[in-house]
DNA sequence: AATGAATGAGTTTTCATTCAT
DNA sequence: CATGAATGAAAACTCATTCAT
């Protein structure tokens, strides 16, 4: 009985989040209204502000909660990357595989276009989430691309520079492809991007001069 | 003087265009008030109409004539690399500069916020716009690249696969950090994704084992 | 007091239609803006939205309404007419006085213009409401002149007709004078109408010779 | 050569007012917008403003122009009736027929739908022409029935009674079936309203008891 | 806490009218 | 005189936000 009006506000709160995202990542801020989000959530519209003082309140809440929701689920396929692994080749595709698709797939593409069409809107929430997921990103798959350099499988310097290199090789063409997350992505574009972008990045930087192009 | 009648329409035309650009990219599209691209622009609000139907034309009329301005500077930039470079290297990163000049400054920046922050509001016209850029480009810049081939500067069997590769690697970085267009670009962050990623394009496809990262 | 929420709406419902019903009818459909029917309502423009979808909706509603309650004040005056009267010429006089100022008089009069001005504009909502009340009133006012041509006050054979043209006698001349609705009726005009209506209609339709015109 | 100025002219003032009529009795004043009736007229927009001063003017001129055009058939219909018909029951038939037509066909029907949705819009205007035009018809069919009892073909006292009677009877129910203009009438009703109210006047208003309806 | 109802402020669009040629 | 272009004023409609229950 106690926690059925919790159990019950919280699954409000949720469903708001939820329903939120969803309308602004298909509609922008300004074309969204709340009306619409109310109805989604199954909401009254002043439920919402309640929980979440106004729209740009709203916005913020959304923007932070999946960010997180998709930096988490980056972080578990970095870390589930072996550092000794027998096919490296195999391995990276399935890392690269795996980041392409928590950025690009389902609610990741919806976190990825808030952030990019609002970011002139909310300059510094957006920044401070993006540059720091990013920042994340890109520090836990240098780490592990360090690591592989110091096993022997690759050969490199500067793992930072590495980090992001292998990053624009493999998720550079989706991100155009699907139009900036305003499409659903062509999964042979991946593909091939996956494939032709391990394939570069080995080239450049694996220990034995790797096969051409 | 006896043209004054036709010049005055064709300024306020280009005016508005003008102003429209700036307005649109600055807000966006639903954000965007004609009474203040009217005022920027220096017409009344009804000349806006006259001349674009609605805010919708005058959107679509934004982003082709601002997409052709920015097509043909890039054409230019790559016609105007040599097929026979003394130094390959210096070749390569005078084009890559420029090139990330032509989508990320000045004007530049504006076409790409408009056509990737609207790219869900207007679907073909921004498919058919931006696709047909980045194929034309990417066409043009692949042929460069076989012809550097064909002279024994590059080692590559698909040009193609090339000329995505370079773009991804000299253009993601600072797309990135200029928040897809909503800030001015680091300097740095272009230099060095220009130095690095020729770096590793040609770690991969220069004919002789290229300098390590 | 305890009913007030459901009260208050249910007040501006019909203030709001109270008030579209009179600046319609005096200044026509398209010269009519919502934020004069809102003051005159006093209620705020989104009110009007809010209850009845937009400028059409709130236009046919209050078509509807009125139409309804003048049908239900004919029905009414139709009833009340004896079927065995004294004195016959007084009974059609009293009755056709009433039906014309049912038609001409005050809300009445706004009814039929609205009418009569948006049949273009509206035409299956006029048509219906218009012909349905008009074949209404026919076909009681018939039903009464049969049952005084049974009761041999009366001589006729076709009852529609007789009420068609009791109608025509009696109303003609006060629409024309209203500027069919426009202005107020002249009292005089409808007094004429009705008695030398009445007697014309009994000349042609009593079973004795009727006294000359 | 001199004429054709002037000619040219006149042609265009005359395709300016049918055009007008045209669009007018078609959409009503507010809803006509000049860029309409220039392009039905094949005229510049400023060009209706030389000839006609502003909107209201040229409504004006419509108006009157169409009205006496209508007032001047009905006129001649009227004159065509013999005072002393073989046939008076045939005779004022095709007479109200005639009549029917002039209000209700083609032009007619636009000129009265003009002044009776506009009456609320320029009183003094409509109230002249309409109430001119309708006591001039009145007058000249008063004075036809006058003739008509005057050679015993009629008995009545008051000439303008049976004139408003007889209109009333043969018009109202065209009227009201063309919902007051807004469509074409039904031939049908016409032919019913005519010989039925044609009967109904002689049954009143012949000599002898004439046949029961 | 949740909701039905109400509203103030703002935006797109239209159109009668006027310039300048 | 006729016209292409420009404009000021207004009106329909929307939506984030707040009351009252």
């Amino acid at each position: 009985m106690v926690v059925t009006g919790t159990t019950r506000r919280v699954d409000k709160h949720r469903a708001i989040l939820d329903a939120a995202l969803d309308v602004f990542a298909r509609q922008g801020y300004a074309d969204t209204n709340l009306d619409e989000v109310a109805e989604v959530a199954g909401v009254a519209k002043p439920t919402i502000y309640n929980h979440f003082g106004d729209k740009a309140g709203l916005f913020a809440a959304v923007v932070e909660t999946s960010s997180q929701d998709a930096n988490a689920r980056v972080a578990d396929v970095i870390a589930a990357t072996s550092t000794n692994p027998e096919d490296l080749r195999a391995e990276l595709e399935t890392l690269a595989r795996s980041l392409v698709h928590c950025l690009q797939g389902g609610a990741g593409s919806a976190t990825m276009r808030l952030q990019l069409v609002e970011g002139a809107r909310f300059p510094e929430l957006i920044s401070r989430v993006r540059d720091g997921n990013r920042d994340r990103t890109l520090d836990l798959l240098a780490g592990k691309l360090a690591q592989l350099a110091a096993t022997g499988h690759l050969r490199l310097r500067d793992p930072g520079r590495a980090a992001r290199q292998l990053m624009a090789l493999v998720s550079d063409e989706p991100l155009v492809n699907s139009g900036f997350g305003a499409r659903p992505v062509d999964p042979a574009v991946v593909d091939r991007a996956v494939t032709e972008g391990v394939d570069t990045f080995l080239a450049a930087f694996a220990p034995e001069p790797a096969p051409e192009s």
